[in-house]
DNA sequence: CTGAAAGCGCTTACAG
DNA sequence: CTGAAAGCGCTTACAG
């Protein structure tokens, strides 16, 4: 395999100027430079990553760290993401390892230790994720996908939840529901204590508290329960409800279907309100009310917020929450 | 950060005694083992990657290269793919580095010249792909996932989708159904040339067509395309056919749906066959009958085949294609 | 404006 | 059974 010092002799320069024009340095003359780039396509040369990294102590590599699997149901949202920061980063010249099928916060430590990343995503972040407690105490360079009760000074990037709530509630009481029943994730998830999960509860409990909705909210035991069955059993246990709000991903998916079965017309017959990526309401065509969750804008947001922090790690850190639009015909 | 030299000084051995016993070499005493895995533990010693990866060129580190999007869409396999494959390769001591957003090809020439991984998993392969050309061009140990017409020489996994045809066929003959209607991969699919369509629809229609049944092919124009109404438009274009086979992930989803709308019932009205990840028909509750892939099993076997093909580069070429099991009662 | 040289933190023949 | 030393391929003060 070629290396700096073919390259070097091939263009009659020394190592170090071959270096220097490899990054663009200012003191090379355009001449020189010029020489040592032909002999760079000529012979084919690609840096060694691993010399590189070694002598620059820096990876250009940042780790995306998931536990990817709530309890056993492996997100469709999750490829989406992994493919849209890879993306993100590929425009900042970083690399993407994929990191943490089981313990998150070990795999993360060793990847730090060996110092294989410059930095991290968390995604999935759950209250008192050990994974933030390490990245804070270890000083790591790490954004936090998702919304966290105590974000450890980490920065932080993920939907507003509050507004997104706001939003749902304005616009059922704009078309007069007094009743709605809230279909969310499971159990399980709010066991685990999954941010995005608390954050909606929380806030929408509030506002429709506020705005003297009446609110029942159902959560299926298990994430492999049936989903159909979930909203069949919610739409038994509270028929007077006028407006469904699903907040549930797998319930989102079988939906429509689950009311075609049942001989119910949205929205005629039930005003029914998801959240869901943008992405996925059109590729899997979603006939719903939906606060759209534009992945891109996200992954495009963490990344930024990554590089940031990989650049001064102790600027203040930020918060960035987005406002995503309801939109109500799909 | 703590280095190889802190340690072999807490241990009072020297460097080379202290890499000796990382990588378990026999020829350490037990003694001097323990006093030196002693002083890793007290000191939190991990080994510096790009250190190791230069001195022993070797990264421990194998890149998925995937296109992902099917032009514009991203299929819901993707990340569970991504996930499991990176699993099987911790198992080995490998982390998954995900390579390739636009230029595959590219990408992986880069990864490859500049050392950072040990070889590939090539994900949504088509014929004639020009990653498989560079990987087999550059000797790059790759595992190609996917049924390409011609494989270059290179490592090969997949669905046995002959077998699978059969299956369906012999399945569909069974209850008598003379003449069947196919949802197929969009036509830009076809035109890419993607393996595992290509080599479906050329299997199942020469078996079909062996076995005396009529067959009605429709595949949408584009991946966009409503999927619902791919099924309505095939249905109203074949109301003869007793049977669907659908081998397109966007109307599998949105199939048990459009036919609760259309009131007909599955399987009385209508045998409907799919091909559908075995992970998925559970979680999204695909009620058909279904060539049930095991993506879990998909993976193993090509991070098993891809650790042979590091460990050997000139070993025979291998082809591994497995038959899944058509389940008729999901 | 360019180059000689030290150094990054490991591994691995080789010597003893 | 263990250690001294060379070497992997870069980057980066420093000198000129």
């Amino acid at each position: 395999m070629v290396n700096i010092s073919d390259v070097a002799r091939a263009a009659g320069v020394s190592k170090a100027t071959v270096s220097y024009v490899l990054s663009n340095d200012p003191r090379i003359t355009e001449q020189t430079a010029n020489k040592v780039r032909k002999a760079v396509k000529e012979l084919g040369y690609t840096v060694n990553h691993a010399a590189r990294a070694l002598s620059a102590n820096e990876t250009k590599t940042f780790g995306i760290v998931s536990p990817a699997y709530h309890s056993n149901y492996l997100s469709g949202l999750f490829g989406l993401h992994v493919y849209l920061m890879s993306e993100c980063a590929a425009q900042y010249g970083y690399d993407t390892l994929f990191i943490g099928n089981d313990d998150g916060a070990e795999a993360m430590l060793k990847a730090w230790n060996s110092r294989k990343v410059d930095g991290f995503i968390l995604m999935d972040v759950r209250d008192d994720d050990p994974r933030m407690r390490i990245a804070a105490k270890m000083n790591m360079p790490t954004v936090v996908f998702g919304s966290p009760k105590d974000s450890f000074g980490l920065d932080v990037v993920d939907s507003d939840f509050v507004k997104e709530s706001e939003n749902i509630i304005d616009f059922l009481e704009s078309e007069n529901h007094a009743e709605i029943t809230l279909v969310l994730w499971s159990k399980q998830i709010f066991k685990r204590r999954l941010g995005f999960a608390l954050r909606f509860y929380d806030s929408i409990m509030a506002i429709a508290d506020r705005h003297g909705l009446v609110v029942h909210a159902v959560s299926p035991d298990d994430d492999n329960a049936d989903p159909t069955q979930i909203i069949e059993q919610a739409l038994d246990a509270y028929p007077q409800s006028t407006a469904m709000v699903i907040y549930n991903e797998p319930a989102t998916i079988v939906g429509p279907r689950t009311f075609a079965q049942l001989d119910i017309r949205v929205p005629d017959d039930l005003r029914v309100v998801t959240v869901f990526p943008k992405q996925l309401v059109t590729t899997m065509k979603i006939p719903f009310a939906a606060v759209q969750t534009d992945v891109g804008q996200l992954a495009k947001a963490s990344m930024q917020l990554l590089m940031s922090r990989v650049a001064n790690r102790d600027a203040p850190k930020a918060e960035v929450l987005f406002d995503f639009p309801l939109v109500i015909e799909p």
